[in-house]
RNA sequence: GGGGAGAUACCAAAGUGGCCAACUGGGGCAGACUGUAAAUCUGCUGCUUUACAGCUUCGUAGGUUCGAAUCCUGCUCUCCCCA
């Protein structure tokens, strides 16, 4: 894998850049559209690709190992051909898990044993094994196991977590380097940098993971539950550190502000499941603010979804009938409103990228953030 | 014509002397959602701009009672069965 950096803004952080894979190139910023088990929840691979115009999607390690399992998925040649996707994938590790599903693991020095919330079977994740799962997978980015600690724990916990997420991570590094891609194109392993909320743990966690050296550099832990001011603070303490010319991947993240909060301070890759379930769930993010499909207001607006949209939606169909769909539970509304999202985000990457090119960026961010905030 | 059952909020439907402004479901209105256990979850839904407050409601008109959606009487309407 290869990172270009092509141009850093002088007012702001916010970088230009190239990442090119064995599965293509992707411009940066980016997003990525989250495809959990093999699938971008409502969207067709096809219009994944040709409407909402994605150059990378994410995979879960945790969900795709219980279901449809390694030895399927090898037998299939990994994801990219069992799914039918040719661009690049990222696969998370299942460190996300680890906090979204808590209440079913148990963390110990050697993994986190977690009860599969399908059946309650028992599966012990370890740094090695996640990394021979995502070999299986094929994935191009590879995540490093890590433990994703609440963003209101206290400092000794969080202390005690960064240590754990420090010593699986250099067991993660260690299988990777000794094992092989399984199908012939290369495989990235990122670390991630925890610490919660405290400069310190950051600082240390984000100079020991720029010492790998590895290809790519994720900023984990974010966006669960810690105020915004304190997410963009350590966004900003941890990219004082990480390394210029490698991507850097802020995991989760986020809003339509938060994303282009996170460009300005200087990340090139995002990903968030926000498009697309807030779509399903009938909200809509567009450029001029965000509209509740669900309420009454839209009853009669047989205007477009969205005039200046990005997907073909969006002049297809009137809010009036989208809004239709969602009051019938049309199974329909939540794929209009997916790729609606889903296009808008990578309309709005692709639009920073113009803008850090043209070197507006730091004035484009400033009106677009007001915008995209707005309530309809 | 004879016999029986019933009328409760937007709809359906519980409640049959005080704990009832009234269970529950639907509908309606609004909110949440950030490396997806989510096409999920939460709140409100008689009126008074707020309320541990007040006011008006359970077909309708009266009555009994300290107190009635609940008991009694008349009336109106609906449904079912038999002729």
């Amino acid at each position: 894998m290869q990172y270009k950096l092509i141009k850093t803004d002088t007012k702001t952080n916010a970088r230009l850049g190239e990442i090119t894979t064995d599965h293509g190139t992707i411009q940066t910023p980016i997003f990525m559209p989250v495809g959990t088990v093999g699938s971008v929840k409502g969207i067709h691979q096809r219009d994944v690709s040709d409407d909402i115009h994605a150059q990378i999607i994410l995979g879960n390690t945790y969900h795709l190992y219980l279901r449809p399992g390694p030895q399927l998925l090898q037998q299939a040649g990994g994801l990219h051909k069992f799914m039918h996707w040719d661009k690049p994938i990222l696969t998370d590790s299942g460190g996300f898990q680890v906090f979204s599903l808590s209440a079913n693991r148990k963390l110990t020095e050697e993994g986190a044993k977690f009860s599969s919330h399908i059946d309650g079977s028992k599966h012990l994740f370890t740094p090695e094994k996640v990394v021979d799962l995502q070999r299986i997978i094929g994935s191009d980015i590879m995540m490093a196991f890590d433990e994703c600690p609440p963003g209101d724990c206290d400092y000794n916990y969080a202390r005690k977590s960064l240590d754990l997420t420090m010593r699986w991570l250099h067991r993660g590094v260690e299988r990777y380097k000794q094992t092989e891609p399984l199908y012939g194109h290369y495989q990235s392993f990122f670390p991630i940098v925890q610490g919660a909320s405290f400069k310190e743990l950051r600082q240390r966690s984000a100079t020991e993971i720029a010492e790998l050296g590895m290809d790519g550099n994720a900023i984990g832990g974010l966006a669960v539950g810690e105020p915004v001011e304190v997410m963009y603070a350590m966004i900003e303490v941890v990219n004082e550190i990480l390394p210029t010319d490698k991507p850097r991947y802020l995991m989760g993240v986020g809003t339509p502000a938060n994303i282009l909060e996170g460009i300005s301070r200087g990340v090139d890759m995002f990903d968030c499941v926000m498009p697309t379930r807030n779509g399903r769930n009938g909200m809509l993010f567009t450029s001029e603010g965000i509209m509740n499909m669900k309420n009454n207001k839209w009853k009669d607006d047989f205007s477009p979804i969205d005039p200046c949209g990005a997907s073909f939606v969006d002049l297809y169909y009137s809010k009036a009938y989208l809004r239709h769909l969602f009051v019938s539970e049309e199974l329909l509304a939540g794929q209009i409103a997916s790729a609606h999202n889903l296009a808008f985000y990578l309309w709005l990457v692709g639009e920073a990228r113009k803008h850090i090119a043209e070197g507006d960026f730091a004035e484009w961010k400033e009106m677009m953030v007001k915008k995209v905030t707005t309530r309809l």
